[in-house]
DNA sequence: GATGAATGAGGATTCATTCAT
DNA sequence: TATGAATGAATCCTCATTCAT
């Protein structure tokens, strides 16, 4: 499990206890980093007291685990939400359908950034807090991407389909994640679009992609 | 300037001294995370006092603006020694000039990866202290891959270069950057595809985006 | 507030920690300025932990307002003390009376002189962090003395009561704050005159101003 | 020799670089207290190096003593000027005398508060460093008051001229150096008259301690 | 269970002083 | 002799964690 260091909280009152923590974390997040956030912090926006904090959690970083649940939840909602049936993916164009998708995965993860941001950091800082899940995470992500692609290989010039779908989930991945976290006032790599006509690039780029012919 | 926090070096102790710092930080930046090291960890790699860091650095932050110009410098470096000439770029096949260089920038960015991992991390977190570097580092980047669709521009479906540049330099700057830096141990997007099949690969989305006419 | 960097001690023990502090604060300065008190002494002497004093005060400067406020307390209440009834300023010989006064207020000073050491230098090195209950304490001794002064006006050369009162105690206050604090081992001017004959010298003086006519 | 740690500048050289660390020294402390001027601040005002400011001075305390002598010296040129001559005493008014000789005082006390400020502070911080030359000082100080004393005891109550003599500089010294030292931002004891006004209230307390008869 | 006071190791930073050049 | 780079002890302060109430 990935909340390994978060104690049980089987009463009432310790779940309580923990949605106050965990909504005071997220509002947290919003205005700072995951570092910057004391114990103390965070106690006094969920109106516990310090030592509540450790009867629910081993340590502070046991609370990544959580914010990374809380990421999957919500991503596996938006999946779901996001998902296209079969039928409309045989008929519709792929390439609009592609930008479609890409703008809906945009808006959501920009929606959600202060939780990503720091699921992101805090991964990077302590892999070993979140690595499992993240893998899982993906493989889900990657399972539903096959399906799509096995739906459209006839008209997609890629033919290992796995490999493509792998990379495909990357490259969008990454590009949105980046722009959507840290374009705004981070170094990052500027890019001029916004919003939707980012997404619509990025939308391209994999199209041109599964358009692509053995090389 | 991006080490207006660095203290002048004037005497050749100095220099010396300064070199020591950098050298020592970049050694520990291949085990630890910035931010997990101390300066006192830092004057012991380096065989000097906790004193002689100030007497060179105003504090601990000012270190990493010369981080960046590091990079800046072996990134150059690397752009020259890359670069391909004119005369190559109109005889080659273009899918396969894109290969050959997404290989090369990967294999640099894997080799450097410490202290592209420091740029990158701190970057985000003190956004301030590199932003405007960042953002010329991006401008000559930019400029050059602008030329070199200029002279492609007849093979390639893309018709607003400007935009096609910005689009192909950040996807394979996102893409290769993210594999490179955390996708070893990190939780990453995960990727099968390693070393030079990767980077083939992102050569291959870039290509397939360039070959895009409008929609 | 004085203390508003002085954090609330709320709960029993935070009380007696504050107290233990302010102990321990108290036996230091009798034996040592006020800077050369590191705030690890501070702890040790109270038998705290360094962190338990920030606990209480945001920093080091913060006792200094509390500092104030115990010789503001102790001030007070030697005021009290000393205060002499209505009928006896009328029927008793006024010169008689300022050195009586001045005697006690000299010994209590003198018995005091640690705080007020403390209390007057960093006064005028921060003069920011007490400045206004400063003002305020001298206020109320000054009204004090004005009311005095009322009562004995026929006996004396001065007509702008005001004005005399405001130089009575300013004179009174400078001439035996210095003896107290400074004379014994500090440079200071040299005054032969020690104890109760001191205290007398500085009544007399009170007297023959307050006796002097217009110029 | 009051400057016992300031090592002997016999060269010519020698006495410039002193000479222009005392000059630095002066206009720093116009700007902050004694003990926030680092040795380096004093080195970099006086154009010179770190290393040659422990040539002239065996540690930053000895600048002290030196500091006093700068004070003793414009001092007595200060009672130099001031000294009213024997027949001016005889024939004059003197309480009008008294003032005359308080503004002046009050005057120049004021334009060298800088000086004065860090002899009083540092005297009774480090009271060893100074002590046997202000002693000194206050000596020729009484001398002269006392002859002062000789030439107007007819026209005085006061019989004990020895005693009277060291009140009389006490009280005035007292009185004009806090006023001119700490009241303008110090917490001080705030009193209304300024300038010419105040020199002559502490003249007059003067003149009517002088006027007093016996108990 | 909850509370929040107390803990103390650890970090950044300063600056008087030394000493190699 | 002058220089200024180097030293390192000392200081203030933080905050994750513990534990008495």
């Amino acid at each position: 499990m990935s909340n390994s260091f978060a104690r049980p909280a089987t009463q009432t009152r310790s779940i309580k206890t923990q949605q106050k923590l965990m909504d005071a974390l997220e509002a947290l997040l919003r205005e700072k980093d995951f570092d910057a956030i004391s114990v103390p912090d965070l106690a006094a926006e969920a109106g516990v007291a310090v030592g509540t904090v450790y009867r629910r959690f081993e340590n502070k970083e046991a609370l990544i685990p959580l914010l990374f649940e809380l990421w999957t939840t919500r991503s596996a909602l938006q999946m779901e939400t996001a998902a296209v049936k079969a039928e409309e993916v045989t008929s519709a164009d792929l390439r609009q359908l592609l930008r479609t998708q890409m703008r809906a995965a945009y808006s959501f993860i920009r929606e959600q950034a202060h939780i990503l941001r720091a699921v992101h950091l805090q991964g990077r800082l302590r892999p070993q807090l979140i690595g499992e899940d993240w893998k899982q995470l993906w493989k889900d992500a990657l399972a539903g991407n096959r399906a799509f692609l096995e739906l459209v290989k006839d008209r997609i010039g890629q033919s290992d389909l796995d490999r493509a779908a792998e990379m495909m989930i990357y490259i969008a991945n990454t590009a949105l994640v980046e722009k959507a976290l840290f374009n705004e006032d981070g170094p990052g790599y500027v890019v001029s679009a916004e919003g939707d006509a980012f997404a619509d690039e990025i939308a391209d780029i994999v199209y041109g992609y599964l358009s692509l012919g053995p090389a």
